[in-house]
DNA sequence: ACACACCTGCGAGAGAAATAGCACGTCGAC
DNA sequence: GTCGACGTGCTATTTCTCTCGCAGGTGTGT
């Protein structure tokens, strides 16, 4: 069994992870592109390896290196870490969440993607009525 | 000079810090109620202390004891949180944030819920038409 | 064949985090 | 006053990160 995998990250792992996460996939040598600071290919290697011993990743072999890819899939990963900060910042409201966006804590919204939201809600609307 | 304070986390204190967040001010005893596992109280208070030190959270005395607080208000905290989602999972589109939301990745909204975002949408579009 | 670039596997040491114990202080009840 | 509940300050120890180096393997150009 996987162990819980939650909160289970280290600062550096998270890193790495949110990584993985916004190239979708990547090689040790790309990681490092990413990460800030002065850090050693060696290193990363090392990470990926206990990242994959955790089961956070996996890796697919291409020609010869690794590539490395998260092992929970994004759109899960990103509906628990929504929800988590659902939880923490907005009271379980996803109302409240939806409005921090729109409101200034995100960037801001050209018309276009205001009338594609406002089909959004209409869609939701419909759907579950609750 | 306070440091960084990004990402300067460790698990246990983002654990906690997200507890303090969630009940905005906090005793040791409550965050220890709220951690999972088995947790001595001793531990919880020494992680306070070192969450002080490092400057994330600051303490309040009331009667006799100690009540903490996260040193960057909520509504700080949550918009880099945010942003840092949007960019990580939405590639740093506040749209696809909220369609997520909006679509099944939140709690189901209910119909009033749904009417004030429709309204908080015509806000936005008055207010930064861009 | 040789040198070079690039990659993986493993191991190991310095340092940070996590945990918990002990001493002491304060308050309220008996 | 003394006992117990509860709180803090400090410190010690174990555990886990984080870091990097070295050995070896595979392919490419000369």
């Amino acid at each position: 069994m996987p162990k819980p995998l939650h909160n289970a990250l280290t600062r550096r792992e998270r890193q790495i992870m949110d990584i993985l996460y916004r190239r979708s996939r990547a090689t040790a040598a790309e990681v490092l592109e990413d990460l800030p600071g002065q850090t050693s290919y060696s290193t990363v290697r090392t990470q990926l390896r206990v990242l994959e011993e955790k089961g956070h990743v996996r890796h697919e072999e291409e020609g010869l290196r690794y590539v490395y890819v998260p092992a929970v899939p994004r759109h899960a990963a990103r509906k628990s870490a929504l929800r988590h900060l659902v939880d923490t910042f907005f009271e379980g409201s996803t109302e409240k969440a939806v409005a921090a966006l729109l409101g200034g804590e995100g960037s801001r919204l050209t018309e276009e993607e205001l009338d594609r939201i406002t089909e959004l809600v209409a869609k939701a609307r419909k759907d579950g009525p609750r």
